[in-house]
DNA sequence: ATGGCCGGTGGAACCGGA
């Protein structure tokens, strides 16, 4: 089964761009991220006609992440646990009913620019970047609960997170950046480090892998991205890994988004 | 060497992104 995750910033703007791509690469399940639509308005014959179903959670303008798959997608669910007042959309889960159930979860983490901090270090109270570590902390229990179900799973998508300094073509352009600053990097580890498996990581080693690269300053042309869209498995699926790429190539076609697909191909 | 964009909203400049 091979499972993508792209985050496509605009359905409307990619409206092209996907389909080609999906055609291309076939993969079974799809978690996106940024589709910027409220539900009634995302283009769902484009992927039903393709053979997907189509689950979505979305919002006006901004956020917003879907799940389409050609297998039958069940418990679905929108929205992470642990914050009713947080009405942004970005999160979703499903499982996947093949050979075997799989638990696939699509999100999109807040980004957390810009950084504002308290003199003692904390982060300021109602800013972007406690929004993104409290918003971690929800993923980390949401994972914690995962694992416990010993089901196979695994939570795809936009981490907004450079993991090390390596995911970085400038990691010194980042140390103060949410993206990177040890705050944000040790939350992500505490969360892989509860028994995930990071699946490029376990496929591929070294420099010069990205996933992002910026519309601005010519980024793409010289190739100055990060790596920050990631695949982390539970023990159960991790066991069924046989692949895991990213589509770079994506990103120099007309109209890219700026994120690129990334996939995992498993043994289920 | 430096700076360079894009999408959505709403119908012009902004906001948000990373």
């Amino acid at each position: 089964m091979k499972i993508a995750s792209f985050n496509i910033n605009g359905i409307k703007a990619r409206a092209a761009a996907l389909p080609q791509w999906l055609d291309e690469a076939q993969p079974d399940v799809v978690v996106l991220q940024e589709v910027k639509s409220v539900d009634e308005a995302f283009p769902r014959a484009l992927f039903e006609d393709r053979g997907y179903n189509v689950e979505t959670h979305g919002q006006k303008g901004f956020n917003g992440v879907a799940i389409l798959s050609k297998l039958p997608l069940e418990d679905v669910s929108r929205g992470l646990p642990g914050d009713d007042d947080d009405l942004q959309a970005r999160w979703i889960e499903a499982t996947v009913v093949g050979k075997q159930a799989l638990r696939i979860c699509g999100l999109y983490l807040p980004n957390g620019n810009p950084v504002e901090l308290n003199p003692d270090g904390s982060p300021v109270a109602g800013g972007k970047y406690a929004y993104k570590l409290a918003w971690m902390e929800r993923l980390k229990a949401r994972a914690q609960a995962l694992l416990k179900s010993e089901m196979p799973a695994l939570m795809a998508g936009d981490y907004n997170i450079i993991p090390q300094a390596e995911d970085a073509k400038r990691p010194e352009a980042w140390i103060e950046d949410a993206l990177h600053r040890p705050e944000s990097r040790a939350a992500y580890q505490r969360i892989v480090n509860l028994g995930f498996t990071e699946a490029f990581r376990a496929r591929h080693q070294g420099p010069g892998h990205y996933s992002f690269w910026d519309y601005q300053a010519g980024a793409w042309n010289k190739d100055d991205g990060i790596r920050i869209d990631h695949f982390l498995l539970s023990p159960q699926a991790a066991d069924l890994l046989l692949d895991c790429q990213i589509d770079k190539e994506i990103r120099g076609r007309d109209k890219p988004s700026d994120h690129v697909p990334i996939w995992v191909e498993l043994d289920i």
